[in-house]
DNA sequence: AATGATTAGTTGCAATTAGAAACTGTTTTG
DNA sequence: CAAAACAGTTTCTAATTGCAACTAATCATT
């Protein structure tokens, strides 16, 4: 296999994939969340207010299995559902107080992860990694047109 | 948001994983392959072979579950599944011929993808940019000890 | 303004997928 | 040689999913 920075680009998406999964699992299982939830809630964190479809798409779920899962976070106290007063048709989901808690506790430990792996490079390559990671951020940000 | 080298770190896996969702999921849909079949051909093509636990690790499954994974996989015809004849409580997990063209597919569809993108960074910038890729790939490595 | 098409979300249904626990067969240990 | 440990399978049950049919709201066209 050609050693080439897109072979090593994919292995940290595999590597970090990997470590995450656990991650969210280990949080899964102490807040009674499934992983679909738990993905929900921080979609809906970071948006701080999506409808349904929206939701769906990111998620790469079939609206009628996002319904229901936003059915339970609702039950579950997670998040609000209301009518759009605008139009009608839609929802606007948006997180609880407990919600928010959850969606606070997933970024930190998130943070924290990509923090450690962040602090072990040498600190006089920090910022020369930086541009570098902003300037595939960014062609990735593109590709979403 | 503080925009560090870490949370451009996070966004490149958040974007890359939802890409690769979509990815994978035509794939799924074309080759008939549900997506956990899908991750063990992967994961069985890269090891060449590998025993049910191993597996059942590296996908976070249940051992049960992947056992009925595999079932599958050699039902279809794209792995075989050996008793490991040192210690027959081990089986031995392998593509078939039909597996490695399956895996060879994926592996080309998401070398592809980061091709891609790797080539859309300035010419100039590429031997950089995978130096310190190569950095960060060898962090997450040295993390799974 | 009426009605036909479109859109957002929900619900019924069937199939898939999952894990927990019990079980089988094998190897290791004392 | 018995018992503990281990790898994998099977049984049972619960959760998750997608498709298709449905409801309700809005838009478009006349």
């Amino acid at each position: 296999m050609i050693k080439s920075g897109s072979s090593f680009l994919r292995e940290i998406t595999r590597l970090t994939v990997q470590d995450l999964g656990l991650l969210e699992k280990s949080k899964v299982s102490c807040c009674n969340v499934s992983l679909s939830q738990c993905h929900a809630v921080v979609e809906i964190g970071r948006a701080a207010e999506m409808s349904l479809n929206d939701l769906a798409q990111v998620l790469n779920l079939d609206k009628s299995t996002m319904s229901r899962v936003v059915n339970t976070l609702v039950e579950n106290e997670y998040v609000d559902r209301l009518i759009d007063q605008a139009d009608r048709r839609y929802i606007r989901i948006s997180l609880t107080e407990k919600g928010k808690h959850l969606y606070q506790s997933i970024e930190n430990n998130m943070n924290q992860y990509f923090e450690d792996i962040f602090q072990k490079i040498p600190e006089h390559k920090q910022k020369e990694v930086t541009e570098n990671l902003e300037l595939i951020m960014n062609i990735l940000r593109n590709k979403q047109d």
